[in-house]
DNA sequence: CGGATAAAGAAAATAATTTGCAGAATGGGT
DNA sequence: ACCCATTCTGCAAATTATTTTCTTTATCCG
C-alpha cells in the first residue's frame, strides 16, 4: 500500500495540525520529499514530534522511512504531468509520454477491482468459446490483443471490430460461450446493442469499459477501467497501455486456471515457430 | 538523471570501498533504500563517512538525499522481478504485471536513441504513403497502431500482417514512400525479404527492432528497441507496452511536424463521431 | 463545570550524519 | 625498487536530526 492511499483512507481521523502536514504533502510534494523533519514541522507549523506521530499513523516505522516510502509512490499526479509538455524536442516529448504511460499504469493498478477481475477470469477459463468485440481503433486493439493472448492457452476464441459480425456472433453465441468487450468511453451504441442481443440469447457478457457507463450496464459482468484522459489531442491514449496491462492481468489468471492445457499448447506455437525460423530458442512467442 | 545512470558513468572511476557499496545498491536495493548510512556502511565494510563521499560523488547534497534520489528511480530492477511472482493470488499477478510493464517502460526510456527516432519521425511525416508491416500478433498489434496512430494526423497509411501482402505492397512501393515494419525478435526472415525487395526498389524502410538484428540489418533505418524479455511463459510480454510507448512517441513528433494537416484531420473525426453518437464531447477520439 | 482523553510542544536523550584530520594505500615517475 | 604526490579511508569529534519522555493545553462528554 502506498502513503497517499493510506492517506486518503486515515483523511477523516486526522487532527488539525496532521492535516496541515497532510497539505505539505499534497501541494508541495516536491518539498516534501526533500524536507528534514524540522524544515517540513517548521512549514506545517508544527513541532517535530508531531510530525513522527503523523507517520506512526500513517503505518511508517520513523520519519526516514516515511520520507522512503513518500519518494518510492509511482504517483507523479501534479507534478510531472503538465497539461502540455515543456517543449516538442525528442526527449521532453518522450518523457512526458512515459510518464504519462507509468502514471496510467500506477492509476490503474490502484483502482483494479481484484473481485471483478478474478470473476472474469473465472468466467473465461470455463467458456467454451470467447468472441472479443472491440471497435473504433483503440478498442478494436484490444479485442484482438485478447486473442492474441488466449489462443496462446489452448481457449477458442475469434476477435471482431466488425459491428454487423458482433450482430451475427451474438446471435450465435450459445450460454456456455463468452461475450468480452472493450469499450474506452463506454459509449459505443453498437456494443450496447450486442451485447442486449446477447442477453435476450442468455449468452454472458464481460465488459471492460467505465463503471456505469451504456455498456456497463448492458453488461452481465463489468471489469472496470476509470482512468482520467490526458487533454492534448496530439497525445496518444496513455489508457491504452493500462487497458493492455489489465488484459495481461486478466489473461495471467486465465493461465493459471487452464494451466496444463496451456503448458502444452504454449510448448506446440514454441515448436512451431523455431522449427519455421531458424531454430533459436530464445526468441519470442510470436514476433 | 537518475543514480543509476550516474553510476553506470561513473563505475569505473569508483575507488574499491565505493564499488562495494555500489555493489549493495545493485545487488540488494530494497535493503539499501530502507537502510541507515551505518547499516549500509557496515553491509558495505566501510566506515559512514566513506558512504557519505560516495553519496556526494553520485552528485547527491547529502546521504538523505541520496536515499530519496534512489526511492524515487523508477528502476525496479532485480528488486520486484522475481522470475515468478509471489503467487497466483490476483493481487500479486496484478502488482507483478503493472511492476513489469513500469519497468520496461522505464528501460525503454533509458536507452532511447533520440536521434534515430527524430530521424524516423521526419521520414514518416514526409511520406507520401506509408506502409506498416509486422507479424506475428504482437507485432501485427504494432503495425495496427501504427495504422491507428498515423491516420489521424493525415497520413495515408496501410497495415499489413500478411507476408503475400508485404512483399506486393513491397513492390508497389514507390521512393517517396516509407515502410515501416516492426520484429520483437527481429528475426523475422519474411520481413527480411520484404524488406530487401524493398531496398532493390529503393523504397525507404524503418525497422522497429532489435538493434543488430536481421531485420535492423535489412532496413534503411533502424529505431532500436533492445529490452530484456521476462522468462515466465504465462508471462505476456511487457516489451509490448514498452513497443507502444515507443510508437506513441514516434507518433507524437511525427504530429508536431505536420501540425496544421493533424489538426483539421483530427477535428473531422472528432466531429464525425459525435454526430455519431450522442454529441457528449468529452468522448475518446475512437473508442 | 469537572474529569477523562487526546493532542501538541519543550526539553532531554538518543541516534544518525558530517567534518576535520591523520594514517594508509595507490600510482606514476625516476 | 624507491619516493613523492595524490587519493582513499577510518577514527573521533562536532554537528545535526530524530525520537522519547514528560508536561501543558485543548477538547469532548456527562
Amino acid at each position: 500500500m502506498d502513503i497517499f492511499a493510506t492517506l486518503q483512507e486515515e483523511k477523516g481521523r486526522l487532527s488539525q495540525s496532521e492535516n496541515r502536514i497532510a497539505d505539505i504533502l499534497l501541494n508541495d510534494f516536491e518539498f516534501a520529499v526533500n524536507a528534514s523533519i524540522i524544515e517540513l514541522a517548521g512549514k506545517a507549523d508544527v513541532s517535530p514530534p508531531t510530525v513522527t506521530r503523523f507517520c506512526r499513523r500513517l503505518g511508517c516505522e520513523s520519519f526516514s522511512d516515511f520520507k522512503v516510502q513518500l519518494a518510492r509512490t509511482p504517483y507523479v499526479g501534479m507534478r510531472y504531468l503538465k497539461p502540455e509538455p515543456k517543449s516538442q524536442e525528442t526527449g521532453d516529448v518522450a518523457q512526458d509520454i512515459i510518464t504519462k504511460a507509468q502514471n496510467a499504469l500506477f492509476l490503474l493498478h490502484r483502482s483494479l477491482d481484484l473481485a471483478a477481475i478474478e470473476r472474469a477470469a473465472d468466467r473465461l477459463a470455463q467458456a467454451e468459446m470467447i468472441y472479443a468485440f472491440g471497435s473504433g481503433g483503440n478498442s478494436s486493439m484490444i479485442a484482438g490483443e485478447f486473442q492474441n493472448r488466449l489462443f496462446r492457452l489452448g481457449l477458442r476464441i475469434t476477435a471482431s471490430s466488425d459491428h454487423s459480425m458482433q450482430m451475427m456472433m451474438a446471435a450465435a453465441a450459445r450460454p456456455a460461450d463468452v461475450i468480452v468487450g472493450s469499450s474506452f468511453s463506454g459509449r459505443n451504441a453498437e456494443m450496447v446493442r450486442a451485447f442486449t442481443l446477447a442477453r435476450e440469447a442468455k449468452v454472458p457478457t464481460i465488459a471492460f469499459t467505465q463503471s456505469g457507463s451504456p455498456v456497463a450496464q448492458a453488461a452481465d459482468m463489468t471489469v472496470p477501467v476509470d482512468l482520467p484522459e490526458g487533454n492534448n489531442i496530439y497525445r496518444p491514449t496513455s489508457t491504452r497501455i493500462a487497458y493492455i496491462a489489465l488484459l495481461d492481468i486478466v489473461a495471467s489468471l486465465v493461465a493459471y486456471r487452464v494451466q496444463p492445457q496451456a503448458t502444452v499448447t504454449l510448448r506446440r506455437i514454441k515448436q512451431q515457430l523455431v522449427v519455421h525460423r531458424d531454430g533459436d530458442d530464445r526468441q519470442l512467442l510470436g514476433d
